[in-house]
DNA sequence: ATCAGAGCGGGTGTAGGTTC
DNA sequence: GAACCTACACCCGCTCTGAT
């Protein structure tokens, strides 16, 4: 007979196998620990037919007493029916209790939105950084820090497109860059003013790093490995600093959201269909659904 | 020798985004 | 539009460095 254990780590494999991002699996693992914790505190330790049901079934009351986000809730649910599933599919378990693995139903939230005022704030915070810092190396980091800032509020990027940002992906005559995101890359054109910006800040990092004269990526962290880009702990960090010093919560997201704001015209559906690619998204609808929490959002709170 | 703070990366809840 | 997958945000603890 089957440890829960052990059907779990071959389910991993299993999805990894079949090709689900590192965070996935990642995140995964984390499921199947909490669950086989919970089995192992009810002292059942195999997979059997004849407990599955009832174990299942106080995992899912144990899972609504613990968190009250919905979300997550149900993204343990996720995990645990297709693992079920998986157990199904190799003949460990006959039956599925589906009923106890049924997604709760989704409570929609309103976005935070940044006003015009707040916005700019943000993203004069590195730029003030840089005009009174002394100290090269800091200087420096200051100016990244200002144009990745200046980049997502103007551009609506997500840290994960950031990151991944090479000069070659510029196109000088054309003012454009090519935006690489998970799966698709779109072409998103620069403000001139934005365009001396990173022109500035490349010839200030080849300046500072000589050495570095052939790194492919744009953005590069002073204790990383040389030539090595950062990742996207630095742009949270670069938010949090922002945060602290404005006194308002900014991450890369209510940054990304201001920007399509002004974009996203309450009425203007129309648009949205048009619009949708720019922003990095594969269907119009998920920027109509949006459009909708942004704007519901600014009539509750005018 | 100890402390403070920056930088970094792991862990995990939550939200965003894609696929079916 | 439900179901599923993946990224984002935040917490925490470790390490390194420079100040006291």
């Amino acid at each position: 007979m089957q440890t829960i254990q052990q059907a779990w780590d071959i389910y991993i494999l299993h999805i990894a196998k079949m090709g689900r991002a590192p965070l996935t699996i990642k995140q995964y693992k984390i499921d199947g620990k909490q669950f086989i914790r919970f089995c192992w505190d009810a002292n059942e330790e195999y997979l059997q037919d004849e407990t599955i049901g009832t174990l299942v079934e106080a995992y899912r009351e144990h899972l609504q007493e613990r968190y009250t986000n919905t979300q997550s809730i149900n993204r343990k649910f996720a995990s645990l029916r297709s693992f079920l599933q998986y157990c199904h599919f190799r003949e460990w378990l006959r039956v599925v209790p589906e009923q106890y693995v049924k997604p709760l139903p989704r409570i929609e939230k309103h976005v935070d939105v940044l006003t015009d005022k707040e916005r700019e704030q943000a993203v004069n915070v590195w730029l003030h950084a840089y005009q009174t810092i002394d100290e090269k190396a800091h200087r420096w980091m200051a100016l990244r820090n200002f144009c990745i800032t200046r980049l997502v509020a103007e551009l609506a990027l997500k840290p994960y497109e950031v990151v991944k940002m090479k000069w070659s992906h510029i196109d000088e005559a054309k003012g454009t860059v090519r935006i690489f995101g998970s799966r698709s890359h779109r072409d998103l054109e620069l403000s001139t003013s934005m365009q001396s910006w990173l022109m500035f800040y490349e010839k200030q990092t080849h300046e500072l790093f000589p050495a570095l004269l052939e790194a492919e990526h744009m953005w590069l962290g002073l204790s990383n490995k040389a030539g090595e880009p950062i990742t996207v702990k630095t742009i949270e960090r670069i938010m949090l600093h922002i945060s602290k010093v404005v006194d308002k919560k900014i991450t890369c997201t209510n940054l990304r959201y201001s920007a399509m704001r002004d974009e996203l015209i309450e009425q203007d559906r129309q648009r949205v269909k048009q619009i949708y690619e720019k922003y990095g998204y594969v269907q119009h609808s998920v920027m109509e659904e949006r459009r909708k929490r942004i704007f519901n959002l600014r009539q509750r709170s005018n």
